[in-house]
DNA sequence: TCTAAATGAATGATGATTCATTCAAGGGGA
DNA sequence: TCCCCTTGAATGAATCATCATTCATTTAGA
């Protein structure tokens, strides 16, 4: 029963189907991607998706749900190796550009078509990528512990912020085809950015409300 | 020829079918939204629509450039009311989390769709939105021209981190049912978080890099 | 009456999903 | 060792609904 499949299939089928509709998710976006490319790319009959996946939304969900996973586990395990709150912010930084080399695919689907999903599936909850933001209000709850951030910092805004400051670099990276930037570059300065602002002297910021 | 409409419509009819056009992509999204959803909510034939725009790609690309153009306009002439470049840059982000309520449909849009056509129509170029990081960048350039601003600051990396911590917040709240947070207050927080940024003192920041 | 605008039914393509059929691995009997 | 069976996996052609778009016809202002 726990057969490999007939045709000395290589790795579980399942995951060479995920893998594909990343490929073709990727390219041509969810609503112009055809079951069938998705078969063809994973070298699978159309059918053959139907017996993994409840149906095309499925393929899609799960391939958030399981991949962001791996993305949550990875980022936890990197960012507690930093010492304290600024470190851990950095490596976090510099890992969330990191991705864009390491799991080009996975990203530009996640940018593209996250978004649609939260808002138009009716009831998909994106557990994994919340938890995903949830790194980073760990990483400002620290500092405001250890007294590095300021204690009125508020941590629900300050965390999409930072989030959407890294998603819009990362944005902007996967739809220049030119790639004009280096994403380790623009990690360090985003994190600058977080970390002292944009202004030259205390005074300044004293100035106004 | 500049006839209003036998049916003695009311505004031009084109704008009509514009705003039928927002209120069904919001909504719906563009793939799920029927060309005649928006017909019927313009209180228009089918038909009719194609008489005003090439397809439904051009309906939604219309609706980008004009009304992104109106937003541009009407933020460049706010900024330019602000007296320095943090003055302007707090009007810039009060302006956008004001859209929220005063474009809501509008803005459910763009936050959606409009990476979908960044990506996928092959040669859509986004020149209003370009226009609108434009207005980002004129108010770091002044910061850095007054001595405000720091100057090795990265003004392509940080118009960009400006505007997607602004996009990401909107977008938490245009998909969150119960609103649980006041547009205004987030502003306030996020100018507070450029200007200064996380941490409390001076000190910390010098520490790392 | 003439003309442009508007209509909306009909067309044609597309593509998700189904399901009757095929395939092949493992087991048991000779 | 060699052959059948049985069974679940895999297949992919056919189905069926869904729209975007067209265009012959109608409408009403000038």
């Amino acid at each position: 029963m726990a057969r490999r499949g007939p045709r000395g299939g290589g790795p579980a089928k399942r995951d060479r189907i995920l893998r594909a509709a990343i490929k073709i998710f990727s390219q041509k976006g969810f609503f112009n991607s055809k079951v069938s490319d998705i078969a063809q790319a994973a070298g699978v009959a159309d059918g053959t998706i139907y017996l993994y996946f409840k149906n095309k939304d499925d393929l899609l969900i799960s391939l958030f749900e399981e991949k962001m996973a791996e993305v949550v586990a990875d980022v936890r395990e990197r960012v507690a190796a930093g010492d304290g709150a600024l470190s851990r912010l950095k490596i976090f930084i510099e890992n969330h550009m990191g991705l864009l080399l390491r799991e080009a695919g996975l990203i530009e689907v996640l940018q593209v078509e996250l978004r649609q999903s939260n808002k138009f599936m009716k009831d998909y909850v994106p557990v994994k990528f919340l938890e995903y933001l949830d790194v980073i209000s760990e990483i400002l709850e620290l500092g405001k512990r250890e007294g590095t951030f300021r204690q009125d910092l508020n941590v629900t805004v300050a965390r999409r912020a930072v989030f959407g400051a890294l998603d819009e670099m990362a944005l902007a990276y996967v739809l220049s085809r030119k790639r004009k930037y280096d994403p380790a570059d623009a990690a360090s300065e985003i994190y600058r950015l977080f970390a002292e602002g944009l202004c030259t002297t205390a005074q300044n910021r004293e100035g106004r409300t």
